[in-house]
DNA sequence: TAAGTTTTGTTGATGAGATGAACATAAGAT
DNA sequence: ATCTTATGTTCATCTCATCAACAAAACTTA
């Protein structure tokens, strides 16, 4: 009833580009001006949406006053400034965070190089949850009173117990990350939500699509892991338990070499960032593994100066790609494929290999041809959609967050 | 608001095993007693359920009236029947009709053979839509007005066009399914979804299934071809634009053998039901081949007794369902598989093979080790599914279905 | 310049529908 | 025979969307 029309009122403020009128929200979800202007009420109240004014326009008529998102900053008479929410990205080889108003907007962005793998995680979450603390200081300074956080691990989780269960590339097995996190001042009363990294970059793509972008797509996020991020009709697929999009473990070669899950030929063997540097003769040894961008971008330099040995482990790579994105299309149906992370700088030549496999492998391809995109985030995208995520849900159901505010009001 | 409400206490009474009082309704969804009575009053008048005398039971307290869906039979003194829905599976060696009624229940069965194969859509659709208009006025008979139909093909269709996009199996492309099938009398005002055979067949274990059964799995639909229908959480997934579940060109060995729909290598080639015949040397010519399920039978036989040539096919065929199957699991992340289709009778010699590959292939075997399980309903499961989805349509929006009679009452 | 036109936003009466309290009903328990 | 418990209904009340009318603020036209 209300709630779900408030939610449908906010979101539209949400989905427009520009300002928009009580009048627009009226005639867009089929309800009458004066209900609009109620529900309008009831958000501006809330503190989450902000009249503007609007450019003078050549039409005639009764100008509209504009309504947006109540981002950050310019604290009003009250004193109060808008929400926002923060996404953390625990990554093998740095932690980001990240704070974005309502609207979407970047107000803090701090990224912390180091490696987890070996430390014990009450220790690495500990840094982290100091780094959270110092970037919702930050976010406060800036008028943005953040109301929930999201992490992003690269591993599967159980989003309902905050833990993550396990995370092969990271060496974590089961680890209660949520409680770890909150452990210290000023975290305990935040609401924590855990996901996949591919998933939120997934959603990360999804908020900073253009207008016209396709709104079914999967997000092949490589880092050292592969991990795929599935979105249909704007929506994510998390599968049954959250654990879908594990494309790194794909079969790509029944009778590939061993890999470290247990099975053979997988694609991580062929397409993961190490295997690639390996394949390339850019590893040996570990060291010059670590670091993921730099080497990443020495990568893309060999491979522009038509390195033989680069260029054969690039379509060595983008031919496995090509057969676990296939049968990804095959058995999920989206027509559109990101390539992000360390792909995004790669896909110069990964994609035209990419869409070749494609062509050949997924039986729909004839009637409708599968598009391969370059992710426009690149790595930046999980701690993005992670935070956007935070928001998204005040903005999908704001009657909810109001209730739970209810009684500091 | 009322129509959200009147399907939610709809469905309550259609998801119950057993009849359910206004007090339960109330109890279950949270609405006061009053409001329940109201939306069951709605209820009764259209006819959608029915009350029934419960048993005495020991406890103390005034007896609940039950409720059940209103189900075909008893014309009472208005004269008015029960409602129910078509299913129609179109299939390489048969055409199969169904008739249920709301509570599900089969009210009239027919199979049809004869091979679609090389004849005109235009010829074999007439014969299927006489068909129809035979179950149609059998069920009225039984008390049953038929108020929908769902057309199940083994192929691609546009669900919303009512096309056939592409069917390889059956060597139809773009084909009009809906307006070939209601050109004819009496089935022109009636609504009309087409949809994919595994995918119906999915919604028709998932309507079979024991109140404790998984949530969320996928049903292996073993034919001409091979097809997955996805359910997540007892809903069906069916990707962007319907074509999801197209695991029979999932590449199970990229250097394999050409495939008829382009590629090399597709599970179809060691795990369609002609493959394994062939691998079997069960085949040879065409004719043994048509009839499907005798030649299935005979293939149970010899397996039975242990034919090496039979035991070697279906080993095959096993190991190549298990890698495509481990890419179904690991990408959509369903914690069951169910055999069905020409499989379900083959599981015997299927399921140890599939369930020791998912075991070293699923990245997430040893935290949740998936199940395989076999159909209960084998190859009736898409007609009995595409005619339940009908009924399903009514009692998931009881409101839309009444605006539609509105008029007529 | 003044009256019409058009679009926006607000106000008050109306009605649909959920809620809550009280009550009638029909059983077992004491 | 009375008490207790559970079900279903009735009625006053309240919330909230709708409708119609109106005020406001622009442009258009005479």
């Amino acid at each position: 009833m209300r709630e779900h029309n408030l939610g449908l009122a906010l979101r539209l403020v949400a989905a427009a580009d520009r300002p928009v009128s009580r009048a627009r929200i009226a005639a867009d979800t089929g309800m009458t001006r004066a209900t609009a202007s109620s529900l309008v009420d009831a958000l501006l109240a809330a503190n989450l949406v902000r009249e503007v004014t609007l450019p003078p326009t050549a039409r005639r008529g009764r100008p509209a006053t504009g309504l947006v998102l109540a981002a950050g900053g310019t604290p009003g008479p009250g004193g109060i400034g808008g929400i926002g929410g923060i996404g953390v990205e625990l990554n093998v080889d740095s932690v980001a965070t990240t704070v974005v108003d309502l609207a979407g907007s970047v107000v803090v962005h701090d990224v912390v190089r180091g490696d987890p793998r070996g430390r014990a995680p009450r220790e690495v979450l500990a840094g982290v949850a100091s780094a959270v603390r110092r970037a919702i200081t930050a976010a406060a300074r800036a008028g943005v009173d953040v109301c929930g956080m999201a992490v992003a691990v690269p591993g599967l989780v159980d989003a309902g117990a905050g833990r993550l269960l396990l995370a092969p590339n990271l060496g974590w097995r089961d680890v209660d990350v949520v409680r770890l996190l909150t452990r210290g001042p000023r975290l305990a009363s935040l609401a924590v939500s855990l996901g996949n990294e591919a998933d939120f970059a997934a959603l990360g793509e999804l908020s900073s699509a253009a207008p016209g972008a396709p709104r079914s797509f999967v997000l092949i996020s490589g880092e050292v892991g592969v991990g795929a991020g599935i979105v249909v009709d704007g929506r994510l697929f998390r599968g049954a338990r959250g654990w879908s999009g594990e494309v790194g473990h794909v079969t790509v070669d029944a009778t590939g070499p061993p890999c470290s899950c247990g099975a053979r030929g997988c694609l991580e063997l062929y397409a993961g960032q190490e295997a690639i540097l390996r394949r390339a003769g850019l590893s040996g040894n570990r060291a010059t593994v670590m670091g993921g961008a730099p080497t990443v971008q020495s990568l893309v330099q060999r491979a522009g100066q038509d390195d033989p040995a680069v260029l054969a482990a690039l379509r060595t790579a983008a031919e496995a790609l090509g057969i676990a994105v296939a049968a990804l299309l095959n058995l999920l149906d989206v027509g559109t494929v990101v390539l992000g992370g360390v792909y995004a700088p790669l896909a110069p030549w990964l994609q035209p290999v990419i869409e070749e496999v494609l062509a050949e492998r997924v039986l729909w391809a004839r009637l409708a041809p599968p598009e391969v995109h370059t992710s426009a985030l690149g790595p930046e995208a999980a701690v993005l959609g992670a935070a956007r995520s935070v928001v998204a849900g005040v903005v999908a159901d704001p009657a909810r967050w109001l209730a739970g505010r209810a009684p500091a009001s």
